[in-house]
Order: C-alpha cells, then sequence, then structure tokens
DNA sequence: AATTTGACGTGACCGGAGTCACAATAGATG
DNA sequence: CATCTATTGTGACTCCGGTCACGTCAAATT
C-alpha cells in the first residue's frame, strides 16, 4: 500500500524533514500489516529496509545456540528498527516480529540513506537514534544484573510504562507483552514473571483491563519495588 | 602528553582520514596512561572526548540499582569508547574502566566531530562503529540466555579470542580479565568462573602462562563447548 | 456450539549457582 | 626480604527459580 509524505511526517525521525524529501522518500514507502506473530524482519537477511511502526508492538528476538529465545528490545509506535542496515551491510543479527497485530510503514534503505547524507539534521537524528539504542540496550543489560527477580520485573515494567506516557499517579501500557515475551527480555521463565504480576495485582499494583491493556494503578509503588526500596 | 598524526592514524577509525583531518586533529588529542582499575570514563559526565584504546584493556562497566557490577564490553586495542558522545549530549550511561595498566588517546569531542562531518567517510565509519557495537551488545545479550553455564564462559572465552586474532589452532588473549571481570560480563559468580576455568584447564584446552597470558591451546575444543557440542 | 489454540495460573520437586568461609597463591609495595 | 593486598582455588550449605505437570480461561476457528 502507498504512503502519503503526511505519513511519513508523523514519524519523530522523519517528521523534522523539508518536504522536498518526505516526496522524494514516499514512492519508496509502503505500509504493511502483520499478524500478531508474525516476522516483520528476518535475522540473517540482507534487510533493504528501515522499519516504522505505526501500530502496535514489536520485539526484537535472537536466539540462542541451543534454540532458546532472547527478548532484546520493544519497539513503541512511532520508533522504528533495522536501522542498522542505514549504517553498514551487514546482516540483520537479530528477528523483529510483532507481538500484536501491528502496522508498520518500510522505507527503502538507500533513498533514506541519500537523504541522511544529503540533510544532515536528519544524519544527526539517526545518529541520536542509533545512540538511543544503546543506551537502552545498555538500561536493558543492567537490568539482568539485578538479582532479585521481582525487582528485575518491575524495572522492566517501570521501563515498559515510561517509554509510553508517564502520568502521574496511573499509567496505561496498550498493547501489553505477554508474560512469555517480558521472561525472554529479563532471562527468567514465563511462571515467575507470572508469579511476580499476581503478586502485583494482588497488591492492586497493576491491573488487567480487557485482553489490550494493563494498567498500572499505583505507579509510585511499582518504581518503589523497582529501585528495591521494598520486597516483593 | 602530546600526539603526532602518525600515532592517530594507527587507529583503524581513523586511519583512512586523509593528512589534513589528521593534522586538524592531533592538537586536541592526548595520549594518558592509566594503572590497572582507574577510572577512564566515569558514568554520569559529560564526557567531552571520545577514547581510543592504544594498549592495555578496557572494560564498560554498569551499576545495579543495588550496587551489582554489571560487565558491559571489553575494548581491546585498536578499538575506542565513549563514541556516543559523537551523536548526542547525553549523559555516558557507563564507567570504563582500565582493567590492565593501559595507556589511551583522548581526542576531544568538538573537533572529532567537525571532521566527522565535514569527512563522509569518516562519518561512515563512525556510523559503522556504532552499528558494530549494537551488534556486539547483541551478541553478548544472547551469550545470558544460555542456561547451561559452562558454556556461557567457553562463549566468552571465545568471543575474547576472535575478537583478537584467530589463529588456527591454538590462541592467546593478552591482559586477560579476571575471573571476577568475567564473571559480571556474564551474570555469574566470581567463583563460578573459577571453577569452569579449572575444567577447562584440566582438560588442557586453557593454560594459564604468567601474569599477562591466557593461551588457548584447543581452541576446536572450546568451541565445541561454546557451542552446545559437548557438556562440560 | 464444539473444538482448538494460546495465554495465564499454580503446585511440587529438584538441581545448580550463589553465598559464605577460608586457604593458597601471586603481585605489588615498602 | 617482608608485608599487604588482590586474585585464585575449594568445600559446604542453602535457596530459589527452572522445569514439569497440570488446570483454567478466553478468543479464534471449524
Amino acid at each position: 500500500m502507498q504512503v502519503t509524505p503526511e505519513l511519513l511526517s508523523r514519524f519523530t525521525l522523519l517528521k523534522p524533514l523539508p518536504r522536498e524529501a518526505l516526496e522524494q522518500l514516499a514512492p519508496h514507502a509502503t505500509l504493511v500489516r502483520y499478524a500478531r506473530r508474525a516476522v516483520v524482519l528476518e535475522a540473517g537477511a540482507r534487510e533493504d529496509n528501515i522499519c516504522f511502526l505505526f501500530e502496535g508492538r514489536l520485539q526484537g528476538v535472537g536466539f540462542t545456540i541451543d534454540g532458546r529465545e532472547v527478548g532484546l528490545y520493544f519497539v513503541e509506535p512511532g520508533d522504528f528498527c533495522g536501522e542498522l542496515a542505514l549504517f553498514d551491510d551487514n546482516l540483520l543479527p537479530e528477528f523483529v516480529i510483532a507481538t500484536t497485530a501491528a502496522s508498520v510503514v518500510f522505507v527503502a534503505r538507500k533513498p533514506l540513506r541519500e537523504v541522511m547524507l544529503q540533510n544532515s539534521s536528519v544524519s544527526n537524528i539517526v545518529g541520536r537514534k542509533l545512540a538511543a539504542r544503546v543506551r537502552q540496550m545498555t538500561v536493558q543489560r543492567t537490568l539482568l544484573g539485578l538479582s532479585n527477580i521481582p525487582q528485575r520485573v518491575c524495572g522492566q515494567l517501570y521501563l515498559l510504562v515510561s517509554d509510553g506516557q508517564r502520568k502521574e499517579d496511573s499509567s496505561e501500557i496498550v498493547n501489553p507483552p505477554t508474560h512469555k515475551e517480558i521472561a525472554i527480555m529479563l532471562n527468567l521463565s514465563r511462571e515467575t514473571v507470572t508469579r511476580v504480576f499476581q503478586a502485583l495485582q494482588s497488591r492492586r499494583i497493576i491491573r488487567r483491563d480487557g485482553p489490550g491493556r494493563l494498567i498500572v494503578t499505583d505507579l509510585a509503588s511499582l518504581r518503589h519495588f523497582a529501585e528495591g526500596e521494598e520486597e516483593l
């Protein structure tokens, strides 16, 4: 499906682009819808598109030698992934999978790269974004250092709300990842995540609201647990 | 201590630079020696230098909320770190510590950034390097997914030799990290790493040679264990 | 409506890595 | 050389998260 420059400009990465650049990119962009669990980007493939997430949620996933899934990062609407292809010609190291039904905009690598090179403000933005990814991976890795497991789960949960909007008292996570998807992010078993969620629900800190919404009713308490000021 | 353009050109990142660019950078570069365990870059500080490692070994280290150390990456001679400062103005998320006596070349951020912007081949290289870091972090994170702990240690060991030179049969790791430094990379206790090393030594797969050299006498076996084809 | 599928919930058991405690080195430092 | 400190080596015990084996439930599919 074709894409208009207006749609492109809704992504923070592309928003600052001059009109001409957007019109230059639009013919090379396509909107694709994916069902839950579909593979959006494939590891080992030469990927020729940068993937902008319009709605839904994606997850970068790797696999260990013994076939275990490893969660690397989540992609929120407005964000993008596959940006490594803008910098080198190596293969994508991870899979990107739709954890919910999702619509993404693919922008071909070469035109975007050209726009990036011509437009220094864009290369700045792309560079900042890649740097942000490194920071995000660092935070995620640091989470794994926590030996207190409930604390680790709370930390992940807190990251999930702050990636989106962060209200004062209560927040909601739309299209929350499944327990298993959280588990692989944290090197935990699915059952352990379930048990922590149970504990948080019984303390009225989180609440499920239908299928696609998880509500954090007591963000302050969640942060306390995430910061280890209180034991779960 | 002042730095000559020739010294700068010994780093793979700067090697392709035209002579003029190197001469432009040299006045803003200083050579600094650090003792073992010294802090080279400080988390939370506005870092105004990119750090090129000339000799020794550095380690990126983070800290969890409860004060536990988290190993993020190793820096080998010829490589560099602190490159995030080229892309944004945020604070450095991790410490960089000298795991051995080390000499590094600091290059001021602004001049390097200008050279990078003017010289598209440099910005390509820097971009590739940042992308390489993302890939490296992905590999490191995937290692943590291994539930077989000896396998995890062997994987790290294998990464350490292949980062340097990779000979057919036997390889050596100069300035090898301590057991503790490896432990925090792998989310393990120091004792566990020691025990795995003991097992590898008794099988004549690795051997210590004095203080600063670890010799991998049977690289093939190490790879087998790393790939889980044989249980340790 | 019946069936299937996948996500969530929960108990019991067990293994193995963390922790603690201490010894033995080896390197630095005076 | 003597001393001190950091690293390595090793045993014993404990605990807690993984694993297995279910059951429940909601949503999709027939």
